[in-house]
DNA sequence: ATTCTCCCTTTAGAATGTCTTAAGAAATGA
DNA sequence: TCATTTCTTAAGACATTCTAAAGGGAGAAT
């Protein structure tokens, strides 16, 4: 999961990145509006938290530019106390949902949280391809029909898979949303390769198989 | 897919080329104005990065040259942080997106990604011909409806045809776009008959046949 | 028409590079 | 602390790519 975090208070900025990192988000920052601008046009977040009040122009301008270029993406505002009005018309334009400064550290999580499985999975709470089910509270995997517990880097993994199915995806591609880009490229993610491994022997213990597959110089491919 | 990158900065040149390799692009270099000039003169690349800032000439005058000699490539500005005028610039020269520095690798990997399904393909996830499609995102053939594996250098071999369709290509121009110029002219191209001869059987294995023509002395056509 | 040269086809196997797997070290977290 | 997860490493298996070589055919020269 990928997010973006859009606030110009760099304590507070640093704060939400530090605390969402830890809950094992992968989190980019922009701090005014036209950095914002440049992150979302080049990479399709999974999640973009915006503070309304912004240098350099609105957080509801940026709310239209996001839902034009990645409708996809859940949109949670962060606005000051008493800027109700702003709140309303950026949920109007398509926002998810809304927090007020100041807020817990641990609620703005929970709104991540819920506007990940509103947005991204239209207000289900898993996501199902053939037999292999996720479940996002839960965050473990239903394989026909039986839990199967996985690790927090199986979970995202095999997420990224089924959101990404019939779509072959180069290790380098995992890498960089499992673990962000900040990883050094002549890494050679060689523990890409074990992490497959894993996921695959869990999937196919539980009678589950060949939904992984490898392309040969190219990546993976999740599918039949 | 054949790039070329023009940038003065040593280390970062090398950092691109290494970056975008990873992901299976085919890359030359160029770090002044005069050797981008050779290149282009010879070669129709597929995108065309180019720092504004270049010794030996500004890069507004290498993009003029490039619409001139090669108007189908895709091409992506690098430009500082402070010279936004070039950018825009470069942009109403028909450039078609840029980049600030400095910059994630990723982001200039999406970027160049986003240039070249704009160029090419449309925003379309495939490219048909006749019995033949190939798909973008799975990364195999589909020959009579049916899917085909394919290996990489065979998907680059047949999309180079069906990109180049009714086109006579030499065994040389193939060796150059698959391989990239850091193999040696003096070379026998020899390698090209393999990886001909292998694709042909894997497109007559699923009964589509005679679309890859040899003309001798010249090169290989595509089509009917 | 015949011969010669060069180009292309095809095949087999060597070299290369990528993936699988497992075991253990390091990091993280209860 | 101990248990779990994540990362590192390395050996071996495997697919692909490249090399080399033999044979067939096209076009040019005689």
């Amino acid at each position: 999961m990928k997010i973006l975090i859009v606030e110009d208070e760099k304590e507070l900025l640093a704060d939400i990145k530090s605390y969402l990192e830890a809950q094992k988000f992968v989190c980019e920052t922009a701090s005014n509006f036209f950095e914002a601008e440049d992150k979302i046009a080049v990479y399709e977040y999974d999640v973009t938290i915006v503070d309304i009040t912004l240098p350099g122009g609105s957080g509801l301008d940026l709310i239209n530019k996001l839902k034009e270029l990645n409708p996809a993406t859940g949109i949670l505002i962060i606005s000051a106390k008493n800027s109700l009005d702003d709140k309303i018309k950026g949920l109007d334009l398509g926002a998810d949902d809304y927090i007020t400064k100041p807020f817990h550290l641990s609620e703005l999580n929970s709104r991540v949280n819920a506007v990940i499985r509103r947005r991204h999975f239209n207000g289900q709470s898993s996501i199902k391809f053939d037999e292999i089910e996720l479940d996002f509270k839960a965050k473990h995997a239903i394989l026909k029909g039986k839990q199967v517990s996985l690790t927090k880097k199986e979970y995202d993994l095999l997420l990224f898979f089924v959101i990404n199915k019939n779509r072959v995806l180069t290790k380098e591609a995992i890498a960089e949303h499992l673990w962000g880009d900040n990883i050094d490229l002549v890494d050679s993610f060689d523990f890409v390769y074990t992490h497959i491994n894993n996921l695959r022997k869990k999937i196919s213990n539980a009678g589950v198989n060949n939904f992984i597959h490898s392309k040969y110089g190219l990546g993976y491919i999740f599918g039949y």
